[in-house]
DNA sequence: GGCACATG
């Protein structure tokens, strides 16, 4: 066999290692990068003797590629060459290199952050950019520079923007190796795509099966468009010898298996498979692949805590990625489904998971490091700080953070299970009800992709799946249930209950189900608005698809839901019980009363509820809410209308024009004019209405004095002084003051009774002349004046004739200023 | 007619 490509850089990235505590290894696949790298970094003299770890993205490789390095010594595994995965783990006393994926790393540091034994950290496929490797790297890097200068970390990536990389790590060295695969020719779209994928991909298989031999792989976003095309191809009989086989994650093992093994000679086969044939799955003897484009990604809403599906444009480098499939065997052919023009504006790379995924584990990761700021490490990409903001607010309602940030004694639990923080959560919340053992199954089933496929009536119900968990062994359901992953979900449980020592207590229902699901969803419980429609506890709706069992349940903890339109899809969810959510929820419950002015009955209508977020649980009316509340409703519904439903009386409306009057003159004396009054019910009519139920009651109340208590002391003195409510005139009689025009306040008064006053009377301390409506014996309207002196020099004589004319009965004197005053026709003699 | 892929 020829050298692999890789040789040749090899003592190139001795010397980089000897010299540098990073190293960025940038290597096309195929160069034998994975399998080379470690076997020849072993004996180099800063290890030490100590251990090389190196980190896959998945176990499978991890396994494969601990099993070659082995076979290459002519050893077996767990001797020089070990690996580690979750659940499996085969290292010997004598190993050297452990292949681990890169959770196990994440372990390994909280556990031990000085790596103690291990002398270089490989991370390969580092261009994937899990969420996991970029938190290994981060807290390697933190390691390494706080606690361990010797360790190496070496990067190995095939395309990656590697520059980015080594600057990271303080410019580390970046080498390069030459990959070793077969040219494979790109065609291009002449033009833009129009219309349904699915058809153009049909069409595209139909054109490559007659132009091109062996066999072909074709990328699709999902399931539903690889449905879709295969039946666009059924009708057309292509041929016996042509195998069309689908490809993706939620596909029992043999039908996997059809897809990934080499066909019987002269046999053809057509993959349509989603990304997972991009990385983790590689189908034999493709000589042709045709390339939707399309991919299907999840992205993390940190507004609503929500996770949604969303069909994307794959970027350049997953793009030849797909494309390298078909170079395996000898030269291939790519067809993109897209323009040339459209492939230079493609990004160059996906979006890392980091960007886009729920955080919560990684907050919780970060807490348990000690690190609750991200900014503190060196991130190639920090985590978004909406996202991240929303995990720790998660990890606190979770009581596995502080509110400072801290991990709580509950929160180093958690961290340990190696679960979802959420899930870690129902699990150890179960325990003390007897149903630890049920939670570590659904925290299991839940983590795994789900084991009903492909039944029609698929439900999106939990006890479903937990049931067939269950009676998994029984082969009723065969073809709906995936007993393989049945198998794994049951012992990997297991494996979980042992850890925690929880046996199974014989309480274990379907029923649970929601009970247990609500600690770790509390944020997710949904209630019947009408058949299948719900309402969460977020605020935001929900709707079940079809009609369904769970379609009529008042309530469900929505496990699986998008946030994709106005009404979230609920994909899986448990139902539970009202005096189940009651309990399970004591400290969340809002208990609040409503107090409300009630417009129908004119009257405060008080009710007490019971919350949960948006969720109104019960409702019951109350006779005696808080009398603070019931005031202020009270106001609410006074201020609503006016002021005449108020039982005013002379006396109170006179008091109130007086007032207004002299806030006029003088801003010390308050404004009550309407709309003043309107405005600040709640400071001078609130305090009287405590004894009033309703409107009638209201009909009781002292307005003057709840008027005059507005007015202080001094002011109560004053007022009949400063504004009276009527001046006596020189006939002697006690004439009232019309003050309703706050700015001319005016005395109605008979010409005659006036007779030898020769000043306008003023009031306010004499800063205001009262407006004088001078009237005949009949009371008619005769002068209006504010100068009483000038009226009787000049108008008196001529207003004088004309009342005589009219009234000669009358005493008309003609000197006004020495006559008599009277009230009757003439004075008294 | 249907929800991608991984992992402690």
């Amino acid at each position: 066999m020829n050298p692999l490509p890789i040789q040749s850089v090899l003592p190139e990235l001795k010397e980089a290692l000897l010299h540098h505590q990073c190293a960025v290894l940038v290597a096309e696949p195929g160069a034998g990068k994975t399998t080379q790298v470690p076997l020849a970094l072993l004996d180099e003299p800063w290890l030490q003797g100590r251990k090389i770890v190196m980190l896959e993205p998945r176990r499978l490789a991890a396994r494969s590629a601990a099993r070659y390095m082995a076979q290459q010594r002519g050893e077996q595994v767990g001797e020089t060459i070990g690996y580690r995965v979750k659940n499996d783990t085969r290292v010997g006393p004598k190993t050297r290199i452990e292949v681990i994926t890169e959770g196990i790393l994440t372990r390994m540091l909280q556990s031990d952050p000085a790596l103690e034994g291990i002398g270089a950290v490989i991370f390969d496929e580092f261009h994937e950019r899990s969420l996991h490797a970029d938190v290994g790297l981060a807290f390697s890097k933190q390691s390494q520079s706080l606690l361990r200068e010797d360790l190496r970390l070496l990067i190995m990536s095939a395309t990656i923007e590697a520059e980015e990389v080594a600057a990271m790590l303080d410019d580390a060295p970046v080498l390069r190796s030459e990959g070793r695969s077969y040219p494979v020719e790109t065609r291009y779209l002449e033009k833009q795509l129009e219309g349904r994928v699915e058809t153009a991909v049909a069409k595209s298989i139909q054109h490559a099966l007659q132009a091109h031999e062996g066999s072909m792989l074709v990328f699709l976003p999902g399931a539903a468009e690889i449905h879709r095309v295969e039946s666009l191809l059924a009708p057309l009989q292509i041929s016996q010898d042509v195998i069309v086989a689908p490809l993706y994650g939620n596909l029992s093992q043999e039908a996997q298996d059809l897809a990934l093994t080499p066909c019987r000679h002269g046999q053809r086969k057509i993959v349509l498979a989603t990304s997972i044939a991009e990385t983790s799955l590689t189908v034999e003897g493709v000589t042709v692949v045709i390339d939707s484009g399309l991919m299907r990604v999840s992205r993390f809403s940190p507004r609503t805590g929500m996770t949604r599906l969303t069909t994307v444009p794959v970027s350049q480098a997953s793009a030849d990625q797909r494309r390298g499939r078909a170079g395996r065997l000898g030269p291939g052919v790519c067809y993109r489904l897209w323009t040339e023009q459209e492939h230079r504006h493609k990004p160059q790379a996906g979006t890392p998971e980091i960007r886009e995924a729920d955080l919560a584990p990684l907050a919780l990761e970060l807490a348990a490091w000690g690190v609750p700021d991200p900014a503190e490490l060196v991130w190639l990409d920090p985590p978004p700080a909406p996202a991240y903001r929303q995990a720790r607010e998660l990890l606190v309602q979770l009581g596995a953070l502080h509110e400072s940030g801290g991990l709580t004694p509950h929160g180093k639990r958690l961290a340990e299970l190696g679960l979802h923080p959420r899930l870690a959560h129902m699990v150890l919340q179960a325990v003390p009800l007897e149903l630890g053992a049920m939670a570590c199954e659904l925290a299991v089933l839940l983590s795994e992709r789900d084991i009903l496929r492909a039944a029609k009536d698929r439900d999106a119900d939990v006890r479903t799946r937990i049931e067939a968990l269950w009676r998994a062994d029984r082969a009723e359901q065969r073809g709906e249930i995936d007993f393989g992953l049945c198998r794994r979900i049951a012992a990997e449980a297991k494996v979980l209950q042992q850890s925690l020592g929880i046996r199974p207590s014989g309480k274990e229902t379907a029923a649970a189900s929601g009970l247990l699901l609500a600690s770790a969803y509390p944020d997710r419980i949904a209630q019947r608005r009408s058949t299948g429609r719900f309402l969460l506890s977020s605020g935001r709706g929900a709707v079940l698809p079809e009609l369904q069992l769970l379609s009529n349940e008042p309530y469900l903890v929505a496990v699986e839901l998008d946030d994709v339109g106005s009404e979230s899809r609920i994909y899986l969810a448990a139902p539970i019980a009202e005096d189940e959510l009651l309990d399970a929820y004591q400290d969340q419950l809002i208990r609040e009363q409503e107090v409300a002015w009630d417009a129908q009955t004119q009257s405060v209508k008080a009710r007490e509820r019971i919350r949960l977020g948006a969720i109104v649980i019960k409702e019951v009316p109350i006779s005696s809410p808080d009398p603070d509340r019931r005031v202020a409703a009270f106001v609410q519904g006074l201020a609503q209308d006016s002021l005449d439903s108020l039982p005013w009386t002379r006396n109170a409306r006179s008091l109130q024009q007086r007032v207004n009057f002299l806030h006029h003159v003088d801003k010390d004396w308050p404004d009550m004019s309407e709309v003043v009054l309107q405005d600040t019910l709640a400071d001078w009519l609130a305090p009287h209405l405590y004894e009033v139920k309703n409107r009638n009651d209201l009909q009781r109340l002292p307005l003057t004095s709840i008027l005059e208590e507005m007015l202080t002391w001094e002011q109560r003195r004053q007022l009949e002084e400063w504004a009276p409510t009527h001046i006596q005139v020189p006939s002697g009689s006690r004439i009232p003051v019309d003050y309703s025009e706050p700015v001319s306040p005016t005395l109605a008064v008979r010409l005659q009774e006036m007779f030898g006053l020769a000043d306008t009377p003023r009031i306010a301390k004499g800063r205001v002349p009262l407006t004088i409506h001078l009237l005949s014996p009949a009371s008619r309207p005769v002068q209006v004046t504010r100068d009483l002196a000038s009226f009787w020099r000049n108008t008196y004589f001529e207003v004088k004739k004309d009342l005589k004319g009219r009234y000669p009965k009358h005493y008309w004197p003609d000197d006004p200023m020495t006559a008599v005053p009277t009230n009757r026709a003439k004075p008294r003699v």
